[in-house]
DNA sequence: AAATAGGTACACAGACCTGTGTAACTAGGC
DNA sequence: GCCTAGTTACACAGGTCTGTGTACCTATTT
């Protein structure tokens, strides 16, 4: 039906604009103009592309859902390298929290909105607690949630402090609930600069 | 110079009324309008009060800057007690996270925003510095940031999932990392349901 | 060349927002 | 009784917001 169109990447150069600006400056803070205008199109173009602006949060938001992928590494680098990255994208300085968290914090009771944030929070929670099943946790269910706080609890300190040193503090105190756990953790936690790395494909589980 | 006003507490209810729908609701998504109206006053008389929405902000920010206060229970029992009294206020239905972190999320880089919230969340870590420092413990500053993390990743959490639960879990955690620092907490920590009271006076610091 | 899909320019409706101006009212203090 | 401070009702300025309507333009496809 639809022939390609011309510029294929409209809607999302749309989308793309939104979701930095959303992101950057609030949902609430931004208006369809602002977004029209910043890539150079007309609000008409804008509205014939997405019906509404809540279209284009929910679009928004569905864009940053971006669950967690498990890679070959061992389950404890891949949980402590979480807070590795945390560290890293809160040292970019356009880091500015959660989106979720935010949304939720922004548009309140919106139903969906809440919806995609528990659907959001609990792909992570769920991905920690299979690494932690992996390493043999008894209880990888409520350790998974402890998990999940340390790195809300560094992202909401952060948004606030502008500190990624909250990621390192985080990511200290995963450790200890890692070793508490039964867990063997590699030597030097610390910065993590440099440690051995050796790559054992998968212990016992 | 003021004679006193008939009615004492008209900003006083003013503010009060600010800091209900603000808080509940999200400061962009309130008006003044709203507010006056919800009091049953007029605009006119709102702003006779504050000279502007802002001024209500930073007022309402300010009257929700309540510093942690020492009390004389134990030290551990007042770091652990922190978490059943957030346990208690997620259960409210009027709770909606840290005023602080929303309003940040909201109002993005607001300048005075940020340096209120800033200095929130840096009294409440102080307060557990304190505590720690009482209890002996080697690097209190740095498990005073982890048992701040845990905090908001709670509230954080508990904003999303509506989940009480997450106050506990971030109990669990933080009696690990007490034991692990070398403090001796009570046995049944789980709920807290009539621990042993045991009232020391202070340990050894 | 004609048709079609998509974009542009621009005005506009209707709502809401912050903040002000003004005249009238109401109560307590002198 | 009168003054004063606080309040009220209400209009309004000037801005922003979402969303629509309309007429024109510009490519690509057929």
């Amino acid at each position: 039906m639809a022939t390609l169109p011309a510029k294929p990447d409209m809607k999302d150069r749309i989308l793309e604009t939104a979701d930095r600006l959303f992101y950057l400056q609030g949902i609430r803070a931004i208006g369809v103009d602002t977004i029209a205008a910043e890539i150079g199109i007309s609000k008409r173009t804008l509205y014939n592309h997405f019906p509404s602006k809540d279209a284009l949060i929910t679009a928004y938001l569905a864009r940053r859902f971006v669950a967690p992928r498990t890679s070959d590494k061992s389950p404890v680098e891949q949980i402590l390298g979480t807070f590795d990255s945390l560290e890293r994208r809160f040292s970019a300085k356009d880091f500015r929290g959660c989106p979720f968290v935010n949304a939720v914090a922004e548009l309140g009771e919106d139903r969906s909105v809440r919806k995609v944030a528990v659907a959001f929070k609990e792909s992570r929670r769920l991905w920690f607690r299979d690494l932690l099943v992996q390493l043999g946790v008894a209880d990888a269910d409520a350790l998974a949630t402890q998990l999940a706080l340390l790195v809300d609890g560094s992202i909401a300190q952060d948004l606030v402090r502008n500190d990624p040193a909250m990621a390192r503090a985080a990511k200290e105190a995963a450790t200890v609930l890692l070793r508490n756990a039964g867990v063997k953790v590699g030597g030097n936690i610390a910065t993590n600069k440099r440690a051995t790395k050796k790559r054992h494909s998968r212990p016992a589980s």
